[in-house]
DNA sequence: CTGTTAGCGCATTCAC
DNA sequence: GTGAATGCGCTAACAG
């Protein structure tokens, strides 16, 4: 190290002020008359000077932290969200800390116990399905708070999501519609909201007199591109007349446009397929793959707007609920005889 | 909120000793007596006590941030170092606080000074190009830091990763071997881990007398697989003869196959593709296509714990250096008639 | 093994 | 518009 620390203390002799007069001259310049702002300005760009956080939170009882409690970082829905709310917090000043749930209820809780212990000036968690012990613990938080990823009927504060038992039902009335007879179901870790995808899908075909529980295969583990096109091979062999398969993501989907292309099962003809998100690959691929577009970017990003908005605006004109809802991108409309 | 904070005083007073003993059982439960830190721990959990990082922090002069540096939160590669990164602290009690350059270098040495002014425990910055002002930092950083992605000539401290440069020339060898003699590169965001790949392409293919630059497409616009397409089709409508594709990632090669399958171009019998990264759907696609595996989820969980080594280490016996190496995956050996 | 004293760097509250 | 006193919650260094 160079010399010792640069602090508040050290830029206010400089200047030949006192340190009080400094620290507002960063965070309440208006306050400070413009000749001494500028010889201040000046002075902690010679010396480097930047804030201690810790020192600043201490003081103040608050923080710049917004807290992110997602149940996996591996899962690329979520990295879209990140990739939104990292976007958003840019030029705002905020920084995010990551948690990560791993699914477990009880990790949650200690996440928050933590997150809560640095007086965050906002929260962001995933999912609706809190335990009561994180639930009390959000309600009585004192910052805002959005959950992200869906909706449901009683939001602890803010909420921003869309329904996926909706597009869920979405997609699965277009593969109907467009000849499906036998239509599958594939799903991959089956976490809530995938579990309310699949409810879309069965009550869908239920409708119809076409659901068989026989024809929907799913497991605990993480959805991959290799992992579609293993569930997809066990379910065609047991199952040789399915003609349409909805999976609960785009890796899948892509699995198993692999795995037909490579039994040479004849797609769209023989077997539509579609996924739920739409990365951007779907479109391009060959042949292009119907999915559901969600717009997990823009989640990120207007949770991120949201509490800002709150914290500055005192409250009132945020809604405090918002539903991006979703939108099919049919690729593969080939209505067969039915 | 339900009472006042939870501080070290309220428990100590609840115990019936002195802060300083309850903030020992935290720290150094070794050096308490066995039947004073029971009770000192049930008091913890009754209370639900947590303690306040930020007066830790102010306290103690360190913390336990770790943090990360990255051009990029978009950029599929990061996100795999971030899992490693992630799953190395579970259990360690790090937290990561993450920065995104966006690829400039003044950027980088606002942020490297937002991060040292935390006091942070470890620092991981992504590549070996950093500006002057960016080296002097980290070299008087008071904290292990690890530059990865790479590997180079003179690292600050630590250093993981490996040769762009031999993995792209290996790719590219292959393609020759395997009867490519139009070969041509396709890049996307030509960042310098990009431009050594390329460097490693060029270099292989002169040395063999088949490079030409109007066979090479690049682009600054960040990788996706419709970008992959798209760069294809221009590239084939200017050089019809093209028998080899090596491509800075995967995303781009998968755009090829697709664009390639659209226009009834055999691959690999008239056309093999080659990618970078070996994501985990290149092995499945149909057909494979042949990649470079390279090994990001071991470079950001080794990262963490050579940081990790070195606090609790002292020092020594850490490696400074390591070499993560790459393997080329073969998959498309169609040899043709030279 | 336990306690006392002091202070980390800053923001709050009140004076001027 | 500026300054002085005080304390945020915790830990370092020493004492006992």
């Amino acid at each position: 190290m160079n010399e010792r620390r640069v602090t508040l203390a050290s830029v206010a002799e400089r200047v030949g002020v006192s340190a009080i007069t400094v620290s507002r001259a960063l965070r309440t310049p208006e306050k400070v008359s413009p000749p001494l702002l500028e010889k201040i300005q000046r002075a902690i760009a010679d010396l480097g000077y930047v804030p201690d956080p810790a020192a600043r939170a201490l003081a103040s009882g608050r923080t710049n932290v917004i807290g992110v409690l997602i149940p996996s970082v591996t899962n690329n829905v979520f990295s879209d969200v990140l990739r939104g709310i990292y976007a958003a917090v840019e030029g705002e000043p905020f920084e995010i800390q990551l948690g990560n749930s791993r699914y477990s209820p009880v990790m949650e809780e200690t996440l928050l116990r933590v997150f809560l212990s640095q007086k965050p000036a906002g929260l962001i968690v995933a999912g609706i399905d809190q335990s009561a012990a994180s639930r009390k613990m959000l309600e009585t938080a004192p910052c805002p708070t959005v959950q992200i990823m869906e909706l449901g009927p009683d939001p602890i504060d803010m909420m921003i999501g869309f329904s996926h038992y909706d597009g869920a039902a979405a997609a699965t009335r277009h593969l109907l519609e467009t000849g499906s007879r036998y239509p599958a179901f594939v799903g991959a870790r089956m976490d809530p909201r995938t579990q309310r995808r699949f409810a879309g899908f069965r009550d869908t075909c239920e409708a119809a007199g076409l659901f068989s529980e026989a024809r929907c295969i799913t497991t605990p583990a993480p959805s991959t591109v290799t992992l579609g096109t293993q569930l997809f091979a066990d379910l065609i062999a047991r199952h040789p007349k399915i003609d349409g398969v909805f999976c609960n993501n785009d890796d899948l989907a892509l699995g198993i446009l692999f795995e037909a292309q490579r039994r040479h099962i004849r797609v769209p003809a023989d077997l539509t397929i579609c996924g739920f998100n739409d990365l951007e690959m779907m479109a391009v691929a060959e042949p292009s793959i119907t999915s559901v577009r969600t717009y997990r970017y823009d989640m990120g990003r207007r949770a991120i707007e949201m509490i800002s908005a709150r914290i500055r605006g005192g409250d009132g004109d945020t809604p405090a609920v918002v539903d991006l809802g979703f939108q099919l991108q049919p690729r593969q409309s080939t209505a067969r005889a039915g």
